[in-house]
DNA sequence: TAGATTGTTAATCGATTAACAATC
DNA sequence: TAGATTGTTAATCGATTAACAATC
């Protein structure tokens, strides 16, 4: 709820606000211009205003905008001060990594389970998780509130864990997988991570490119 | 080189016009019009037209596309028929991930060799690539021809190998971490993967949303 | 031929950039 | 006060959608 009408666009600048505001921060600079801080994240002073600006009014004329302050009014923004409850699926490679190497409770979440069919799996400790049995999962859910799903399973995996977990009540999800979860359901909120597709983004500006 | 003033818009949608096509495919289906795609791919049959127009025009009135053959253009428009000779950086879980899960031959690239400066990780079997040490990585790349690095490396350890890689004349990369490539170095062709903006944006949706 | 569907132009919509008055 | 820089409106640019003549 709250502000809307926000485009996409505008909403997937802002973690890159965050980040650089959060870096200027910890090098103690404790205030900017729009024009600097354009120069440094390499867009233009307009845009970055036009952004700040859907959001409030977070700076002050003729002095700019204190970093301190506009780093917390992004992450208020960003809703980074949540603890959405997530489970991840898969503990393979890829599953590893998102949960060893992800600092959840800065970006908004807590990770508090992992379920993998494979029993070779199960019991493997990820940082202080500990991989649980696939069969495990509904029961799991309905004795914990769980707010999103991780999936890094192989798409072919990926129709039946879902709708155990639409099932559940569980509407938002983070896909590494190729399956479409929003066709299958319409009311669901899914950030896709397409690896392949980012890959032959870069096949296809390479082929195009005179960098040899 | 060849077709350019193509946008970056219409280029991040191919290789998902590629996927649906080669899925199409593989059920058989043998010709398409651009309604029914667009239908299938939640897009507008307008877009999917002026998309493929960009490149020639591949269909016929009255009748439709021809899947196989459009798939066989798309596939030659994105590069995928290249070998481009990639050298992976880190053998952690992310970069276990990258090598063992990624169907490289198939998205226009060939991963010949993975280094990592964790001498626990050295001599590790990735699919058929064995883990190097990063002291040899130099060495390698006078005597084996590279056009793209894979970093799957934390931030800080970005730069030292980056300067490496770029005075052995590798420009194009595919960038896991936060550090800023193009700004360093200004005719680097980059793709970033950033995990953490992606699941900000999902925090800011999920706390915008009414799904709970 | 009649029906279907493209390729392409024109219209609309949205996002980015420029400009500047307001104001700290 | 004078200088700097915002917030915001207006102008531009680009991307998406609609429409339709061309044509298989």
């Amino acid at each position: 709820m709250s502000k809307d009408g926000i485009s996409m666009s505008v909403i997937r600048r802002l973690p890159r606000y965050y980040r650089f505001l959060s870096e200027l921060n910890e090098q103690n600079v404790d205030r900017i211009s729009s024009t600097k801080l354009a120069e440094i994240m390499n867009v233009t002073a307009s845009q970055v205003r036009q952004d700040l600006n859907c959001f409030g009014g977070f700076g002050q004329q003729g002095y700019g905008y204190s970093v301190s302050q506009l780093k917390e009014e992004i992450k208020k923004i960003l809703g980074l001060n949540n603890n959405y409850r997530a489970v991840l699926i898969g503990a393979g490679n890829l599953g590893k990594a998102v949960a060893m190497h992800m600092n959840f409770d800065r970006l908004g979440f807590e990770l508090i389970a992992c379920f993998d069919n494979n029993p070779a799996k199960i019991g493997e400790q990820l940082n202080d998780i500990t991989v649980k049995p696939e069969s495990e999962l509904e029961e799991f859910c309905r004795h914990n509130h769980i707010d999103t799903a991780f999936l890094c399973i192989p798409r072919a995996c990926v129709e039946a864990v879902l709708d155990k977990l639409y099932n559940l009540g569980i509407k938002n999800y983070w896909n590494f997988s190729h399956y479409d979860i929003a066709t299958r359901y319409h009311d669901t909120l899914v950030e896709n991570v397409h690896l392949s597709d980012n890959l032959m983004t870069l096949c296809y500006r390479m082929n195009n490119s005179k960098n040899q």
